[in-house]
RNA sequence: GGAGGGGUACCAAAGUGGCCAAACGGACCGGGCUGUAAACCCGGCGGCCUCAGGCCUUCGGGGGUUCGAAUCCCUCCCCCUCCA
């Protein structure tokens, strides 16, 4: 009784914002046996170590991980640094580069204290795949290898897909599915999560498992979040996307930016406010309540307090930003007190090259103390204290020494 | 083993002897509009020059033909497809 109303709270709050829930009797079978024999399940998110920060798309799953903790079970976040030591084609159009074991050290240093803010350490486990994959004879490989059929390989829509337009696709590219399955074995997994592209490959850890006398895990997917485009899901290989760890006034910004459409999803998969906050208020409104609430989580309130005064300072109120660069003007630039207006902008860096920087002035993007310089040919009386703007990020104050 | 198709700027993709620093997109940057929204419109997008112009370095690497080559030839490297 007590029991059955745990498991349903707990199935509810598992369920919400997720994409799909498979299958969710057996989900209900696993919490009813945690809770009662207090044994905690054990839940595997995998993660590639390609890049070096966690994206908000990262995040909702993260997220969803924490539930599972909050619920009083084990996180078992598993990175593939094996199976990116390999390199892995699937599901994408260019093949990606295997990457050497120092990237991924490298990476995997910021995961760790990424997935932090998210996660609680205390009930997480990390785990390599190289611990167990590496392991694996040849024999052992083909026999896992046996344990599945090429056509229910082919069931993957990409496979699928591919096959039937005649586009090649190795072997490598059917164990890698495997591998991750195997995964699911060695750290005995009792649910998997993942983002809704990981649907096939997460199912097909529960054959395996069975193959090895395990019993099969529920999978839990989440939708992918869009990325800063509104469009396409967000990757860092895309470039559409919010890191974890950006700094607290790039996230907001970037989140600020946000088409209106995307606002909901964000509500619903990375915070606990309901979706319908989106919709309640003027969208600039509410928006900055989503950027301030994932700030916040991310960084802690006073850097979310920051940001968003940051934010209005400069993006509303239009007033050049508290802190910026300071640029020390070299005295062998000076032509008597006067600065070639070109000169100044490519050595303050607020533009790569002098040509980029007289389109900019030509264009309009320049002021200085908010006056505007339209000839690349000024030269400007220069003394401390002056703001030099660029567009409307980039801003430096000059010092004379 | 055989046949064929490619390697062009951040991505993608035209260009096949001079009109090419290289079309059209996308990304990005700037301007306009605005809620710094998004969308949209305009402009820019190798470097250097006080610039309606000029100079320098680019089209996988190297060499050659030519007054002139991303474009033709030789050679090397790398990718891809089909047949076996």
């Amino acid at each position: 009784m007590h029991v059955r109303e745990e498991v349903e709270q707990q199935l509810a709050a598992i369920t919400r914002g997720a994409e799909v829930v498979l299958p969710r009797e057996e989900l209900a079978t696993k919490l009813e046996r945690a809770v009662r024999c207090e044994r905690p399940l054990r839940v595997k998110l995998g993660i590639d170590p390609s890049a070096p920060h966690l994206t908000l798309g990262h995040a909702v799953v993260l997220r969803k991980l924490r539930l599972f903790q909050d619920l009083g079970h084990t996180a078992v976040l598993v990175v593939g640094d094996f199976t990116r030591r390999i390199g892995d084609p699937s599901g994408k159009s260019k093949t990606r580069e295997p990457m050497t074991p120092g990237d991924i050290q490298r990476n995997m240093a910021t995961y760790r204290e990424q997935a932090f803010r998210i996660l609680m350490p205390e009930r997480t486990e990390v785990r390599l795949n190289s611990e167990w994959l590496d392991k694996l004879t040849f024999a052992d490989v083909i026999a896992l290898s046996a344990r599945y059929t090429v056509a229910r390989m082919l069931e993957r829509d990409d496979f699928h897909r591919r096959h039937a337009a005649g586009v090649p696709i190795t072997i490598m590219e059917f164990l890698y599915p495997l591998a991750q399955a195997y995964d699911s074995v060695a750290v005995k997994a009792d649910v998997e999560l993942g983002g809704s592209d990981q649907r096939f490959n997460l199912l097909i850890a529960r054959d395996i498992q069975s193959a090895y006398g395990q019993e099969p895990q529920a999978i839990v997917t989440m939708p992918l979040l869009v990325g800063t485009d509104g469009v396409a899901a967000m990757s860092q290989s895309r470039g559409n996307y919010i890191g974890v760890d950006d700094p607290p006034h790039e996230q907001f910004g970037k989140l600020m930016s946000l088409p209106d459409e995307a606002m909901p999803q964000y509500f619903q998969l990375l915070t606990d406010l309901a979706a319908e906050e989106a919709t309640r208020t003027h969208p600039k409104d509410a928006k900055k309540k989503l950027a301030w609430t994932l700030v916040a989580a991310f960084h802690g309130p006073e850097s979310a307090d920051g940001a968003q005064q940051h934010f209005e300072r400069v993006f509303e109120a239009q007033q050049p930003p508290e802190e910026m660069a300071e640029f020390h003007v070299p005295p062998d630039m000076l032509e008597g007190d006067g600065v070639p207006i070109l000169s100044l902008i490519a050595a303050a860096e607020l533009a790569p090259s002098r040509s980029q920087a007289r389109r900019l002035v030509e264009q309009g993007a320049v002021q200085i103390d908010g006056e505007k310089v339209s000839s690349p040919t000024a030269v400007i009386q220069v003394r401390t204290g002056m703001v030099v703007r660029v567009g409307r990020l980039r801003f430096a104050r000059l010092v004379i020494d």
